[in-house]
DNA sequence: GTAGGGTTAG
């Protein structure tokens, strides 16, 4: 048996094999700041400890390193309002648009919606204008900005002052805001100009659906598909998104009775081009994707090849999906020839595409490829980025090599790309398949000092490692823990402490989605 | 909950 060679003998560094990235070398935190001392005792709520590290500083100047240092925004929330109290100030207007901005663009939309509430509360005199002044100069995404005149409104009409309300509607229009029905709608009311209620439109029912289609639930295509037909009621026309969220959505349904079949989604293309719209190469995307991920490969390439006869363009996504499906399939020849192939066509692969060759690769063990593929990434200018990190990350630890996977984790923040929950969880996942659970604790603290919360799937996976080893106290402990945090558990925890959780009370319903039978 | 397709974690 030819043994599986250690990846880490590449000396797998992606800084050394990309030194461009060198340049773009940012510091984590200030020099003088300890800032991740700061968001852990922020995030443990120990304040005491907090106002002596802050003795000699200014309690606005850490809202704005929290604001500058891309800090979990609901962290910097609640340092906002605890140095409101505690030091009796108010932050500024600017700083205050700065936060929403932020959490606009994490969605946190119901603490944007408490924190609006909590602004407004004390007959705030600010005006209209410079409140939008401020949103205006304190983010640049419009996007953001829209959602918080959105909720400005709403706050508003809450509070009883609908001509402020009114005001704001017709600044938000000044400013180019795209405002929604949730605004929208309340503050016709409030006005009592109920005739004008403004109907969903396009774009309201299209989110709406898309959110069905994303919960993993059995009957979400149900749900979905029913909304469909209320638009239509409404005397809303379904557009391209529509049909393609909603293909998308029934290609993606695991909970299909027939698993291998896609009659629905194909259902929904005729429904789509007997309501006079084209497909288009993203209906095809997921057409194929779908074909590709319940394994029907020939199905796949027979449509692509399909799609290409009838005129319509690939695009690099197409390729990444059948690239991806070759790589999953173990035809790792012909998914790095069709990334060649491609150029020809004047296509060029991008990161995602090498992302999934070089995942390909890992679970091969082919570093001899590996190397000359990341070579090729350097040469052709396409930079890695946090996926490439975490697929590395997975990499080592799948081989036993966690330290190595943390030094990775060390060397992708020096470069500037911050980590998200896979890397933490993943490698956290790694030591604890070593038995090293002091190290997968750490990796925990660290993100948290990082200001990234621990999720569920953190929590599985520690529990999982501590159970394992018989630490049995220790697993209860961090179930404990998980739960007073109000994490949902799920599936994987039942499984993992399956006597724990009923213990608690959890049971799981036919869907397997977890209730609580003690009613808390 | 702020409209759509591809890559990474339990």
């Amino acid at each position: 048996m030819i043994p599986r060679p250690n990846l880490f003998l590449v000396k797998f560094s992606l800084v050394n094999i990309f030194p461009g990235n060198k340049h773009s070398l940012r510091p984590f935190s200030s020099d003088n700041t300890p800032l991740p001392i700061v968001t852990e005792l922020i995030s443990n709520q120990h304040w005491g400890r907090l106002k002596t590290h802050l003795q000699n500083e200014n309690p606005i100047t850490l809202l704005q390193q929290l604001l500058d240092s891309r800090s979990d925004p609901c962290l910097t929330l609640r340092y906002y309002k605890w140095s409101e109290k505690e030091f009796n100030i108010s932050h500024s207007l600017e700083h205050s648009c700065m936060l929403l901005h932020s959490l606009a663009n994490s969605k946190e939309y119901s603490r944007m919606r408490s924190f609006l509430h909590y602004f407004l509360k004390n007959d705030n005199p600010i005006s209209v204008s410079s409140i939008f002044h401020a949103i205006s100069i304190s983010g640049d995404s419009f996007f953001a900005g829209s959602i918080i005149a959105d909720v400005l409104i709403l706050a508003y009409v809450n509070h009883m002052k609908s001509d402020l309300g009114f005001e704001a509607f017709k600044r938000a229009g000044d400013y180019g805001f795209k405002l929604s029905v949730i605004s929208c709608n309340p503050l016709l009311s409030a006005l009592d100009m109920k005739a004008w209620a403004i109907m969903p439109d396009v774009i309201a029912y299209n989110t709406l659906i898309g959110g069905y289609c994303k919960k993993g639930q059995i009957g979400k295509m149900y749900k979905a598909d029913a909304i469909l037909k209320e638009m239509i009621v409404n005397e809303v026309r379904p557009n391209e998104i529509t049909f393609n969220i909603l293909i998308d959505g029934f290609c993606k349904d695991e909970n299909l009775s027939a698993a291998m079949k896609l009659d629905d989604a194909f259902c929904m293309l005729d429904e789509m081009v007997g309501s006079g719209l084209k497909p288009n190469v993203v209906t095809y995307n997921a057409l194929i994707n779908g074909y590709c991920k319940k394994g029907k490969m020939k199905e796949a390439t027979d449509l692509f090849d399909d799609v290409v006869r009838q005129g319509i363009a690939p695009t690099v996504i197409t390729y990444n999906t059948l690239i991806d499906a070759y790589c999953k399939d173990g035809r790792m020849e012909d998914a790095l020839a069709l990334r060649e192939s491609i150029v020809d066509r004047g296509i060029f692969p991008n990161v995602s595409t090498y992302n999934c060759l070089i995942a390909g690769l890992c679970r091969e063990g082919n570093i001899a490829v590996l190397r000359k593929l990341i070579n090729e990434m350097q040469n052709k200018g396409v930079k890695v980025d946090f996926v490439t990190y975490n697929i590395m990350v997975g990499a080592l630890c799948k081989d036993g090599e966690s330290r190595k996977a943390a030094r990775l984790l060390d060397e992708m923040i020096k470069i500037g790309l911050r980590p998200n929950h896979v890397t933490y969880n993943t490698l956290m996942d790694g030591c604890c398949r070593e038995e090293n659970l002091r190290a997968a604790l750490n990796v925990k603290t660290r993100m948290e000092k990082e200001g990234m919360r621990a999720n569920v799937v953190t929590y599985n996976v520690l529990i999982k490692g501590l159970s394992k080893k018989g630490k049995l106290e220790e697993a209860n402990g961090l179930l404990n823990e998980m739960l007073e945090k109000g994490l949902v558990p799920n599936r994987t925890t039942y499984e993992i402490v399956k006597e724990e959780m009923v213990d608690k009370g959890f049971v799981p319903d036919i869907e397997g989605h977890l209730y609580n039978i003690s009613g808390s």
